[in-house]
Parts: C-alpha cells; sequence; structure tokens
DNA sequence: GTCTATATAAAGATAGAC
DNA sequence: GTCTATCTTTATATAGAC
C-alpha cells in the first residue's frame, strides 16, 4: 500500500488538486495522467485500484492536511479565539476549496457506502469539530456565552469557505482581510451573547 | 423555445433537481430520462441541443426562481433586516442546495465560455446581489455600520447555505432554528459596529 | 411522444512489450 | 515506469418505426 516513489507522488498531488476543484465525477483517469505527464494507462501501475479507490486515497491526504493546519492553527492563536479563528481563515484560504456540499450530495453517492460514509466523518472530524471544540474552550473561559456550538462551528467553515467563490481576477480587498472583517463580526455577534 | 408541453415540464423539472443536486459532470441525460420514466433517447425530443443546452436552460430557472423567491422575502420583512435575512433563509432552505462553490469551480468551467459566464452574472444577480440591497437600505437607515455590504452578503450566503450540509435525518434542530440562530449572532455582530 | 436500433465517442481498465 | 494496443462499459446523440 505504501510505496513513496516520487512518479507515485506526483500522481497524488495531481490527483488531489483536481478532485478538490472539480469532484469526482469531473475528472478523468485521463486529466489526470495529461497533467502528470504520462499515459493514463501508466497511471494504473502507480493506483491499480482504479479510480474510486484513487479519490478515496487523495480524499484521505486532503482531509488529514486539514486537521493538521486547523489543529495547528487553532494550537498557535491560543487562548484567543480570534486569533485562532484567524489562522483557520488562513489555513482554508490557503487551500484548495473544500466543498463539502458537493461532497456530501455529488462525490460521495457515487461511492459505495462504506468509503463514503469514512470520508464524511472524518472530514467532519478534521474541519468542525476542532473549531467546536476551540468554541467550548472560550465558552469555558466565559468568552461567549450560551450558543449551539456546533452550529456555530458549521457557521464559521461556510463563512470563510464562501470566500472561494470570488475569483482570483475579481477580487478587490484580499480574501484573509474579507475573511477577518467576518471574523470579527460574528465574534461581535456571539460575544453580545455573553453580556445577556 | 417554448413549447410548454407537459412532458417537457417534467424532463425540465427532474433535470432541475438532479443537476442542482449533483451538478453537471455528475448527472447522465440516462439518469435524467429514468427519473422522468421514459427512454433516454425520448429525452432529444424535447431537448433536441443536448445535455449542455439543457444544464443551462434549467440553471437558468434555478436561478430565476431563486431571484423571485429572494425578492419576495426581501420584500415582505422589509424595513425590519433581522426578518428580511429569516425571510431569506427560509426560502434558501426550502430549495435544493444552491452549490456555488461547484458552479464556479466545477459546472461552469465544463460549459463554453459564454454560457458559464452567463450563469455566474446571473446568479450572482440573483443570489448575492439583492442581500446586499437590502444591507444597503438597512445602512441607510442606520441599522448597520460601515462594512464591505458585498463581503457580508456574501457571508449571509453561505452561512445560510452552509446548513444544506447536514442529512436531514442527522439533524437534532430544525435547520431554519439554527439559520435564525446564525442570523442573530450576525445582526448583533453588525450592529456592535454601528454603535462606535 | 415514445420506442428500438444504431452510431460515435469517451471513460475505466487490463495485457504485455520495452 | 511508461508505452501501445485492446477490451468493456458507459454516455451522448441520431434515425426512423410506431
Amino acid at each position: 500500500m505504501d510505496t513513496p516513489s516520487e512518479a507515485r507522488e506526483r500522481v497524488l498531488h495531481v490527483a488531489e488538486r483536481l478532485f478538490a476543484q472539480r469532484g469526482y465525477a469531473a475528472v478523468t483517469i485521463k486529466d489526470i495522467a495529461a497533467e502528470v505527464g504520462i499515459h493514463h494507462a501508466s497511471l494504473y501501475h502507480h493506483v491499480p485500484k482504479g479510480k474510486a479507490s484513487l479519490f478515496v486515497e487523495v480524499m484521505d491526504r486532503t482531509i488529514a492536511r486539514h486537521a493538521d493546519g486547523i489543529a495547528r492553527a487553532i494550537a498557535h492563536g491560543a487562548p484567543d479565539l480570534r486569533q485562532q479563528l484567524y489562522g483557520v481563515a488562513a489555513w482554508l484560504l490557503s487551500q484548495p476549496p473544500m466543498d463539502m456540499i458537493r461532497l456530501v450530495h455529488s462525490d460521495v453517492p457515487s461511492l459505495d457506502s462504506t468509503a463514503g460514509y469514512h470520508l464524511l466523518s472524518t472530514a467532519h472530524a478534521a474541519l468542525i469539530e476542532p473549531i467546536a471544540v476551540a468554541l467550548q474552550a472560550a465558552q469555558a473561559r466565559g468568552d461567549i456565552g450560551s450558543c449551539d456550538l456546533g452550529n456555530l462551528a458549521g457557521g464559521i467553515f461556510s463563512l470563510i469557505q464562501g470566500l472561494h467563490l470570488l475569483p482570483e481576477a475579481y477580487q478587490q480587498r484580499p480574501r484573509l482581510e474579507m475573511a477577518h472583517e467576518l471574523v470579527d463580526i460574528f465574534l461581535a455577534g456571539v460575544q453580545t451573547r455573553t453580556s445577556r
């Protein structure tokens, strides 16, 4: 399962980028091979189990990377919730969009159910739960009031990911700056709830 | 172009739902025909110009419906921004998810560039701009302070759409209730900015 | 309006030479 | 590790009968 040849790494890297950008159905084996610069038949040397298996493998990598990036951002910003969320925003905006709606409604239904369930649960654990945990700690410190922390965490995630909509060209302001504005507003909102 | 036969309407209705759920690449002509209950060859009687053209046509309908639904929600709630945003949330949650990230990064690149550009600009005009206009009016009334209203409008949209992630089964709370909580927090946040 | 039959092209995948 | 060649399946699309 693990032969970290350099060619295989190139394949996984390209596949990860393309699948993340366009989703499972819109990326073909030939697309991936073409970007790697090899014939699509050669791809099966590195990924004998085929497209679906490749998708799950690279999504696992994506998710693991996000788990790491978000955990680092939250650890680094602690115990200041604002800095933690700024860090999460910087991380998410540094990565290709993680389109959870597409993952749930389009990609996962194309896979067998155990693989699909696995992706959804690890994605949730990597992306949403760490934010919820940070919110919980802030709540314990009295920085924020009583809210549905799962709802909040999902909201913050969606809020930041939504900035991936802006085409790079179209941007008047840096996305990170816009993310900070949204985080500030959100935080001001939850802090309002505290003082009641 | 417009022969509103009943069979054609059924085709468009099914196509609209499937394309909205899974995106352009993940839906086949056969999928649509199967759900309508006809042979896939028969589909070309109603949609002679093929899949890409069908996609653009039904996305136009989706977008037009959203333009109407959102405009109504905003008109109905005026001049109370909270009620307006509650209305927008109720509308968006009553519809299939409108996955703008997928539209931008996956669906549109599969189409020819003029069709793609048309979809993106009408989608923005239907979904984001009306919210921005409502925010502008609220700002004019002094209900909210100085913010990047485009950023805010996009944020509110993303915030609500993110609730489509929750599988129906998985929900502990009604999504609309969760949307209200998020809108309340957001509004409290922007109102904080006013009083500075 | 719907079907059967068929054409054409693309996608996923395998075998075997180099 | 990569290629050519081939196979199988699936997808889009067309022609013509009913």
